[in-house]
DNA sequence: GTCTATACACCGATAGAC
DNA sequence: GTCTATCGGTGTATAGAC
């Protein structure tokens, strides 16, 4: 018995066109802003006609479906990977949650923009593109629980702190920090209110 | 000497016809999005023909252009209106304030996107139409200054957080206030980390 | 000031040959 | 799977008659 070829050329093909198309996506929605992909420029950036596409894609929504859940499967796994790392004390985690968290949103504006801002009319993500962001919202529920934070007010304040800091930083500071360097202190705040245990510095050499 | 005339009929007539047509491209945006007003459309509603627009905004975008500063002189109108009855103590005043926000720009979605997010490519507000948001920031921050709050790392975290409830509010619960009623407690947390005196609440009657 | 007519540049999507 | 050809629609804007 012969084993079965472990590699499919012709699928591999196919899924490395799919990946063009997303990756010409991506490129022309950074340039221009997520509205102004098209089908004809991204046939254009890759050598093909139109219609071509839709061998690929069933529609334009197809795509921007595919980029939405890419983006939310990427911050999955930046997730997962940074979460094995976090502080232990409680203030340590709810600062590296959010700057994890902050860090991904604010180094793509139109990667955000698709992920968290309904800005596409006419474009809602499938179940399919959705279920990563699910993942994502119980791995930082996870985490938030964890550290004793459950309530749903208190949640919500969290979220609603969280992506105001990235809001202001891509709208007023796209290239700086200028709100990076605040999210400790403003976090040190809600974790005052919560009670969240303060755990001593780490003592340092003298002085 | 005769009396110039206090009315100019042409020119009301003039005026009425822009407000018609304002008037006329708020509701599409109402109904179907900020980008969902088209010069055909709004024509369809007043019982023109599209090219008739012409007469009285230059283009599209000076419509988008009217309906900004408009909308940035009903907010300082507003301002204006509630300041004078915000409370005498720092916290009261700095709530009053936020509320005073976040209410008006939580009540219309599309003024706000209009207003506060740059969501309209190839649209960049006129000098005149900015004009009114620039005094609306100045009121807001001599308010913010008169209580205390005067470093740009307090006025960025309060702006964070303001925006970041608007979103919220709008995003998830558009209709209720989950994130309105989360307002006062959030704004404590920072009011307790810059020190603002805290103003035993007027006694009342007993229990 | 409003109209008709039209120019012009886009867009997403489909049909059918190869 | 990719192509050519094309459909039917969107939109902003201009020219010129009335």
């Amino acid at each position: 018995m012969v084993a079965a070829p472990k590699r499919d050329r012709k699928t591999e093909r196919r899924e490395a066109t799919r990946r063009e198309i997303l990756a010409a996506a991506w490129e022309i929605a950074h340039q221009g802003g997520l509205t102004s992909v098209t089908l004809r420029e991204i046939a254009t950036r890759i050598g093909m006609q139109p219609p071509s596409l839709y061998s690929h894609f069933a529609s334009k929504n197809a795509i921007y479906d595919a980029m939405f859940g890419q983006a939310w499967r990427d911050f999955h796994a930046v997730l997962e990977r940074e979460a094995a790392s976090f502080p232990a004390d409680p203030r340590g985690r709810l600062v590296a949650l959010a700057t994890t968290y902050f860090d991904f949103a604010t180094s793509d504006l139109e990667r955000h923009q698709l992920m968290d801002v309904p800005m596409l009319r006419d474009f809602t993500p499938s179940e399919e593109a959705y279920r990563p962001a699910v993942e994502c919202y119980e791995v930082m529920r996870s985490v938030l629980n964890e550290i004793g934070i459950r309530q749903q007010a208190d949640l919500d304040i969290y979220t609603a702190l969280a992506g105001g800091f990235v809001n202001q930083q891509l709208a007023n500071d796209p290239k700086g920090d200028r709100w990076r360097v605040l999210l400790p202190r403003a976090l040190s705040l809600l974790a005052d209110d919560l009670g969240l245990p303060v755990q001593a510095p780490t003592p340092r050499s003298k002085k």
